[in-house]
Formats: structure tokens, sequence, C-alpha cells
RNA sequence: GGUCCCGUAGCUCAGUUGGAUAGAGCGCAAGAUUCCUAAUCUUGAGGCCAGAGGUUCAAAUCCUCUCGGGAUCACCA
């Protein structure tokens, strides 16, 4: 249960009786009306804006309603103490019983706990990763596919219906290229010497493997042979061969696709025809001129009549071309024609997870889905910033034109997916984020990753001690959901309390970050409950009695047991929507 | 020049879609191991939330402008 939900209901409940029996006025608008976490715990652990909220309706005092209100909730159980604060906040301390039974839903949750039905079972489309099938995933794509993944994880857990598809842009000119660059390999290795590979093709050496493999089933029959006939095979090979390894790298590190969309079948099929010829109906398609950018005019630009969708009518800057010089479609024609393919089937909330260098692409195709979809569906971008890799305190240079980039797999092999992906949650989606090679293999708190895993790590350590110093005889069953019977009564400590509130917030934590699309939320929650765990751990260094184990009292020791395996099953499950394995020990 | 993102402690960043006295880690200063992993913890110093206006009970958060950093700018994807 998110207990802030549930105390809004108790809060939205005194309001109508308070208006049924004349202490405020009858109708009055409730929807601004929050339970939330006060910002410095030291307030309480829930507040309530309601009296400021209403005090202009109601044409009342603040602190008069706030009285009135606090003196009803007052009578409730779950809630210990109540004051009203500052400009009329309502603080409110919630009874130990309140969070004993909380931990016993965590306990009884399991790796279910904080699973959501906000999401009502809607339909959501992530696109993510979507590189261009020419070469190897190198750690830019990781970003985007971690946060791609994990957003996809975290939408399920709040109860959407999520479906994680990869679009292949497999028809523009770089696949030209790309066949090219095969062919020569190709020639390559039936024995030829090729020398440097000309400027313009692809130098890395991962199309060499593929040319051999064509070397040998095919002969020399492609040989001397002019480029017309066989472009088009080479093209649909070589393409099959770099989804192959960008699959293979992809399930590195853990990620798995539902759907693979491919523009090529697209074009084929017609759809781009089909996405036009909508817009055309709808009178936003035009033969016009657009006005070159301001400032630097690009010096081979040329002034000419082209066909255009108007994207300024859904607030992009100025209108599109959807057709090339040579009248075949812009990418920006198939995409469009890709998300409205979305929209038909079914998905009127689309994510697309980009590099930060689309960024000007936002909006045209924020404005294509609008007008494909009548306004019915809607798109949000989450663009992926730089990952800055650092080695040694030194940036790890990369440069795509020597071949020289460092690969996804080369990273994950280092240092593990884990770690890879946990990682690559500590920033927010569009801040800047350094990957320190150093510092994410490193066994202490400056790295985040080993932080939290320490934490779990511990935890299941303590399960584990308990057993063997007590014996299982005496000690009982201690699974999590024999452990939520346990009489939680013991647990009084105030940083006890604390780490329950945490991880009874992690239902909202859920909500809140699915709502928002922002999965690094998830990290910095798991660094928070990794670090009350931490702190209560050390506090029975000081005061024996807030150890964990009593080989003479076996009714504490198994309340605290259970507030233990409470914070292992929440970590656990928070690292699963990271996509994040939780070790038992780190030895 | 246009557009978008960013500007929060010395450094790296959070800030729960508008809430109270703005938080965490690193670094700095001082401390804590008879126990289950000190691989951790505790305390302290450190701020004009880039700046100026506006919106309202309430602004780091929303609007306008200025300054500074980054991305991008027809016919690549």
């Amino acid at each position: 249960m998110n207990f802030f939900s549930y105390l809004a209901d108790v809060v939205n409940k005194e309001l109508e009786q308070l208006s049924a029996s004349g202490g405020l006025p009858e109708g009055l608008d409730l929807k601004n009306v929050s339970v939330e976490p006060p910002r410095d715990s030291s307030h309480g652990d829930v507040a309530t804006n309601a009296a400021m909220v209403l005090a202009k309706q109601a044409r009342m005092k603040p602190r008069d309603i706030a009285d009135a209100l606090a003196a009803r909730l007052e009578d409730n159980a779950d809630i210990e103490t109540i004051e009203v604060a500052g400009p009329g906040f309502i603080n409110m301390r919630l009874s130990p019983s309140f969070w004993h039974a909380r931990l016993a839903e965590v306990l009884a949750g399991g790796a279910g706990y904080g699973t959501s039905d906000v999401g009502k079972g809607e339909k959501v489309n992530v696109e993510y990763v979507s590189a261009n099938p020419t070469g190897p995933m190198h750690v830019g794509h990781a970003r985007g596919a971690v946060v791609g993944d994990a957003l996809a994880r975290l939408l399920g857990k709040a109860g959407f219906d999520v479906t994680r598809e990869y679009y292949i842009n497999d028809a523009g000119s770089q696949i030209d290229v790309l066949a090219k660059s095969l062919h020569l390999r190709y020639r390559e290795a039936l024995g030829e010497d090729i020398g440097e590979i000309p400027e313009g093709l692809y130098p890395g050496d991962y199309l060499i493997p593929v040319g051999q493999k064509l070397a040998e089933t095919m002969g020399d029959k492609w040989r001397e042979a002019p480029e017309s006939d066989w472009l088009e095979e080479f093209q649909v090979i070589a393409i099959d061969a770099m989804m192959e390894m960008i699959r293979t790298d992809l399930a590195a590190l853990g990620i798995v696709f539902n759907v693979f969309s491919s523009e090529r079948d697209l074009v084929k099929a017609g759809e781009v025809e089909k996405a036009i010829a909508q817009l055309d109906s709808l009178g936003l398609i035009y033969e016009g001129r657009l006005d070159p950018p301001k400032g630097k005019l690009p010096d081979d630009w040329e002034d000419r009549e082209q066909t255009l969708f108007k994207s300024s009518e859904f607030g992009d800057d100025t209108d599109r071309p959807i057709k090339k010089f040579d009248g075949s479609w812009t990418y920006f024609a198939s995409d469009i024609s890709y998300h409205r393919n979305k929209f038909e089937r079914g998905f009127k909330t689309q994510i697309d997870v980009w590099g930060a260098d689309h960024g000007g692409y936002v909006k045209r195709m924020k404005a294509a889905v609008q007008a494909i979809s009548g306004g019915e569906a809607a798109l949000d971008v989450k663009l992926c910033n730089l990952v800055k890799l650092l080695r040694d305190g030194e940036q790890v240079k990369m440069s795509k034109r020597s071949g020289s980039f460092v690969t996804l797999r080369e990273v994950v092999d280092e240092v593990g997916r884990d770690v890879v992906r946990f990682i690559m949650l500590t920033r927010r989606n569009d801040a800047p984020l350094d990957f320190d090679f150093n510092q994410v293999t490193e066994q202490s708190r400056d790295n985040p990753v080993f932080y939290v895993q320490y934490a779990h790590a511990r935890t299941r350590s303590v399960l584990r001690n308990a057993a063997e110093t007590i014996g299982s005889d005496v000690l009982g069953d201690i699974s999590y959901p024999e452990l939520a019977k346990t009489d939680c009564s013991g647990l009084t400590d105030p940083d006890e309390l604390a780490l329950i509130r945490l991880m009874a917030s992690w239902p909202r934590t859920v909500e809140t970050a699915a709502a928002a699309h922002e999965p690094h939320r998830i990290a910095f929650y798991l660094h928070e409950v990794a670090s009350a765990f931490h702190s209560l751990w050390n506090k029975g260094k000081d005061d024996v009695s807030l150890r964990f184990i009593f080989e003479d009292d076996i009714s504490l020791t198994r309340a605290r047991l259970a507030l233990i395996g409470g914070a292992a099953s929440v970590i656990a499950g928070a690292l699963d929507v990271m996509g994040v394995e939780a070790l038992e020990e780190l030895r």
C-alpha cells in the first residue's frame, strides 16, 4: 500500500465530514489537497497542505481550518501525534503499530511489494537504443539502453502494459555504405589486397568475419559484378549480421526487446505513403520554400521548393521537409509513418529514448504524433546526455573515424553488466555522466553500486548468521512470509522506524518515478535505504540493545530479523527494477 | 542568429511536477571496531539555488528578460 494515498483518503473523508457538520462550507474542491512527506523528517512522517489550499475557497484562515481538521484526525489510531505548523501545515507522526503493519506488508509482498496498478493496464510503448545497424554498440548506446530498459521495467511495476521496441534504421544511405564496406571485406577474404579502407567507408574490423563467411558460401560470384547486382543482397546480409551483433551485445547487458521494427519494411510496405496521404488529407502537406537558417548560411544552401509537413501548426518552429532532393523520403517521413504505425497498434502513450544530439528533432516528432493521432496520442522523448569515460583520472578518448571507440561489450566485460546498469542510472538522463572505471570497480562508499550491494549483502549475512549461531530449530522459520507474521512491537527505536518508513515509501517511489518517466529516482531511493540500514548497523556498535541477534531473546531477534529481511527484500526489489541482481555476499 | 537542455556547498550531483529552516556524496576538520564484513558509521564547518522582474497563501521549481556553458540548425540518421 502507498501509505500517502491511504492517508490522503483519510484526510479527504474528514474534510467531507467537516463540510457535512458545518465546520467547513460544502462543495469544496479538494483536488489540490495532497498528503506528502515533509521536506524535513523532524516535522513528522507525513504532512498535508489541506488548510492552505482550502483557505481561499472556504474564506477561512488556514490556521482555523488546520485546527479543526487536526482535532478530527487526532482520534485516528494510526496517528500518534499531530500538530499544526508554519502557515498551516498539518504534520502527523504515525504510530509504531502502523509501521509494524507496513513491515509485515513488505515481507508478505516479497518481490511483488511496490507493484502498483496506477497504470491500469494502459499500453505504453518504449522505444530505445534504435542504433543504426552499421557497427557495434558503444558506451553512448549503453546509456540509452539502460535508461529505456529500466523505464520499461518501472512502468511495468507501476501497472502499465509495456512493449519494448527497437527501431532498425536500415533504409538510409548509410546502409549503402555498409554494403559497400562489406563488399570490400568480401574481396579481401577472397585474397585481394584492399589496402587502406577508403574514406567514407566503415573501417572497423567487425565486417571481416562477415566478408569471410560470404566468401566461403558464395565464392567469387560477386567479386567483379557491378554494384547494382549485389548491393541489395549485401545490404540485407550486412544488416542481419550487424543486428545479430547488436542483439548479442545488448543481451550481454541483459537487455531484450519485444519488438524489432524495420524502417526498410515500413518503406517497402508503403506505410510512408499512407502516413503522408493521411497528413495530406488533413491539409498538412504542401509544396513550399523554407527560409535558410538565420546567422551563418550553410555552404551548400540551395533555395528550392520542397514537400513540407506543417509541423509549425503543432508547436514546431518551422515546417519540415519530408522528401529529399532526389525524391526519396526523408528520415523524418519514415519516422512519421513509424509512429503512426505504433499508434495504430494501440499505443497512445509513446516514449522514445534518444541521444541528446537529437534534441532538435523533438518538436517535429511530437508535432507529427499529434497530427497523425488526431491529438489522441502523446509522445514523450527522453534525451540521454553524453557519457564521459574516465580511467586513472584521464578521459578515454573516443574517435569513431579511427575506429578506436570503446564498445559496450568491452565495458560490460570489464566491469560487469550490473555495474554498468546501475551507474547509468545514477544521473538524470539529461545530465552528462562520468563513468570512471576506477571508481565503479572500487569497493568503497564512493562507489554507489558497491554501497547498495554491500547493504544487501550485510542483510543477508545477518540472516545467515542468525540461523547459524542460534540454530534454526530454536530460531524457527525465518523466510520472509513467516517473518511477516512476527510480532514487531519490539521495534521502537526511531532509526528502526525510519528504516521501515523508507521501505514503506517504496510503492510511492514506484508510482511517482513511473509517472515522471524517471528511472534514476530508483537509484537515489536505493542509496537512501542503504544509508539508513548502514546507519542502523553501526548504531548497534554503540548501543548493544540495538543489535540484531540475541541468543537469549528469540522474540526480539525475530522482530529484528523481520526488519532486516524487509530491508533485504525492498533493496532486492528496487534493484530488480533497475535490472540489477542483488548480491548475497561480496567476498 | 533560431531552438532545446543545463546553471544548486570548493567538486560531483539530488530536490518527490509549487510547500516549512534547500539536501546527499566526495573533499576538509574531529571522532567511533569486545558483535553479525570499519568495504561502514557519527559530528562539524561550508549556500544571494547564475542575476533581475512577475504570478500567489507559498517559487530552486511556473512566466518574461539578461548573463554563462552544452547540443542542434533544409536536402544525414
